[in-house]
This record gives structure tokens, C-alpha cells and sequence, in this order.
DNA sequence: AACTCGGGGTC
DNA sequence: GACCCAGAGTT
């Protein structure tokens, strides 16, 4: 049997069932492709069926605004995604006349799809011979072949590719690329790979050789950077100031609390003094609401703290960013999670 | 090639 | 705390 024949076979008997696996509507599997890049299925899948059932089809998708499918992504992540889907269905209805594209070459040109997304819809949608290159697929095939060239660089990925080209079936692509990501996940895992039941036993050079734990290898990346957040609560007549946030940052687009970020830790006689906090807030009092919280993102650390600004009778210079929004209608606006998890605590 | 972009799970 | 997750875009 070929590597792909015993890995469908696995498939079929272990893999998981997953409600994208039974369409080929090549909107569907693109939504599900998108919601899944680096997240977790379990995370993903409540988000899937809210994005199915708001936007069943990819005119739905277009015709909406972008702060309601922000709002609808809000607390997944990589916020980009949202809005690169939202120009891309755009593209597909005027490019495309609005029907979904399922060749690799048409949706590789669409934002937010890359080679590995570009793979997966045109090999579940109409079994185009592409083989999918994510995480598990470099994992599984690290260790069962014995590459040890680091995964994050341009000469691995290359040889990673065209070995997974190379091993991709010629009739069933498409399933072939659920089996072997579905084995990756379920059998093959980073941590505690289930190597005794494996059907590779017998030829996986990691486990012959004893390498399993060392493969796949990954070069390590930048330390993450630490920065400060000082946040502030300011309440008038049941409503409360909020701030949307610039293009450039984290969190792009998104809603949050009027800011102040400092170089270092500050206490609240600092923060008093800093000129941000003069220029809009002088002669607020200022009560600290909780201790530092540590807010961990892939690339830095955030420590925010929060505060309530008592008896401003008025902010002094409004940023163009900030308006007041009746506590009724917070849930209308798309913030980030550090924010929404402090209003969901804090705002009865 | 290196950096940036979230949030959550596992060990 | 370190690593990983159905990666992609920018510099």
C-alpha cells in the first residue's frame, strides 16, 4: 500500500466528522478554511456555524457591513481575516458574478488566501491535485520521512512541498488532504503522539530512530515585546466613552476604552502627571478598578490596568476616535477580548 | 527572510 | 513558560 493509500484508510476508520467535510460549495469550505487558520477546531467550529447561518452565501457575505462581521469574529483573532473575507467576497461577486471560485490559480488571487487555503478549496471542492502544507502536514511528514530542515524556513518549506506533491493521490486528493491533516491532529500530535498504535511504526524514521521528539524543527522566533496599557471608564448618563482603534496596531478597527500606553510601569500619581492624561482628563480623579492583568498575545505582552475617572464634568479634548455609546448598544460594537472580558465583569 | 497579526489549549 | 493550532500579508 502507498503512504496515501494507508492514510486514507486510517481516515476512514479514525478520522474526525466535521460539519464542512459534507459540502463542496466551495463558499462554505472557504468560510470554514478561513475561521480555521491557526485556530483550533473546537475553538473555530461555534464560529463556523454563526457565519453559515448569518451569511449563507458568499452575496450575504458582500452585502454586509464590515463592523457586523467583525462583531460576528469578535474574540477569535487575527482580526485581518474578517476583513480580508469581506474583500474577497466583494472580488467574487464583481469578478467572479458572484459565484465562488474553486480553481487554485482563481483562489490564491482572492485576499486572505494563501497556498495552503488555495489548496484546500480546490482539492475538496473539485479534487484539484494540491496538496495542503499546514501544520500537521509538516509534522507528519517531519518524522515519518526524518527531515529535520526547519519548517519556517524557505529552503524547508520548499522540500516539505514537493514531498507532499510528490505523496498526494492521484483520484482522491481532496479526501487525501483531510486524512492527513485529520491524522496530524488526532494520531501524530505534537505532544504525546499515539507512536504505539501507529500505522507508520514499521517505517517512521523519528520513531525508528528515536527522533520523535526532536521533529519537526522550527527555528525559534523573536522574544515577545512587553508593553503598557492604562485604560479608563468614564461614565455619563448610561453611557460610555469608547475609543476605536487605527489601522496600524493590534486589534485593528476595533473597539476598546480610551487608552494611554506607557514605556514602562507607572503608578496612578505617574499616570496623573502623563501629558495624554492632562491634555484630555485634567482634574479627573482617578480610582484604580483591578490589578495589573496580564494579557498574553503571540508576539507581546500586554499588562493592562483599568481605571474609573470620577468627577470630570467633561473630557477636555475629545480624540475624533472616541464617542460615547449607550451601555445598551455595547453590544453592537466589535471590541477585543481584553476589553469585552473587562466589561462583561465590570458593566452590569 | 524576518516581522506582525489573537486567543486558547496542552504539557 | 514553551510550544502549537486546517496561515497570510507586509516590509
Amino acid at each position: 500500500m502507498s503512504f496515501s493509500e494507508k492514510i486514507i484508510s486510517w481516515y476512514t476508520k479514525s478520522g474526525r466528522i466535521l460539519p464542512w467535510r459534507t459540502t463542496k460549495d466551495p463558499y462554505i469550505i472557504w468560510l470554514s478554511e478561513i475561521i480555521l487558520q491557526q485556530t483550533r477546531v473546537e475553538q473555530g467550529l461555534p464560529y463556523f456555524h454563526s457565519f453559515v447561518t448569518k451569511y449563507p452565501n458568499v452575496q450575504k457575505f458582500a452585502d454586509a457591513e464590515e463592523g457586523d462581521i467583525l462583531r460576528l469574529w469578535q474574540g477569535l483573532g487575527y482580526y485581518s481575516r474578517a476583513r480580508n473575507m469581506h474583500r474577497a467576497a466583494k472580488r467574487v461577486i464583481a469578478e467572479f458574478q458572484g459565484n465562488f471560485p474553486t480553481r487554485y490559480a482563481d483562489v490564491i488571487q482572492l485576499p486572505g488566501i494563501g497556498d495552503y487555503t488555495a489548496a484546500a478549496i480546490s482539492s475538496f471542492s473539485i479534487n484539484e491535485k494540491q496538496a495542503v502544507l499546514d501544520g500537521n502536514v509538516f509534522r507528519v511528514l517531519a518524522r515519518c520521512f526524518g527531515i529535520d530542515l526547519p519548517i519556517n524556513s524557505g529552503e524547508g518549506k520548499k522540500v516539505f512541498k514537493n514531498l507532499a506533491q510528490e505523496l498526494i493521490s492521484d483520484s482522491v486528493p481532496g479526501l487525501h488532504n483531510q486524512a492527513i491533516m485529520d491524522f496530524g491532529a488526532i494520531q501524530c500530535k505534537p505532544k504525546m503522539p499515539l507512536c504505539e498504535t501507529c500505522i507508520f511504526r514499521l517505517e517512521c524514521v523519528a520513531f525508528n530512530e528515536n527522533r520523535v521528539f526532536e521533529l519537526p524543527v522550527k527555528t525559534k522566533g523573536k522574544v515577545s515585546r512587553n508593553r503598557f496599557f492604562h485604560y479608563f471608564l468614564h461614565e455619563k448618563e448610561n453611557a460610555i466613552l469608547m475609543s476605536k482603534r487605527g489601522e496600524a496596531d493590534v486589534w485593528a478597527n476595533l473597539y476598546e476604552l480610551p487608552l494611554i500606553e506607557t514605556e514602562n510601569e507607572v503608578d496612578v500619581a505617574e499616570l496623573m502627571l502623563h501629558h495624554e492624561f492632562i491634555r484630555h482628563f485634567d482634574g479627573a480623579e482617578l480610582l484604580p478598578i483591578n490589578g495589573q492583568i496580564k494579557h498574553v498575545l503571540s508576539h507581546q505582552n500586554i499588562y493592562a490596568r483599568f481605571y474609573r475617572l470620577e468627577n470630570l464634568p467633561a473630557v477636555k479634548e475629545k480624540k475624533a476616535d472616541w464617542n460615547y455609546c449607550l451601555s445598551e448598544n455595547l453590544n453592537n460594537l466589535a471590541k477585543h477580548k481584553l476589553i469585552f472580558s473587562f466589561l462583561n465583569k465590570y458593566i452590569s
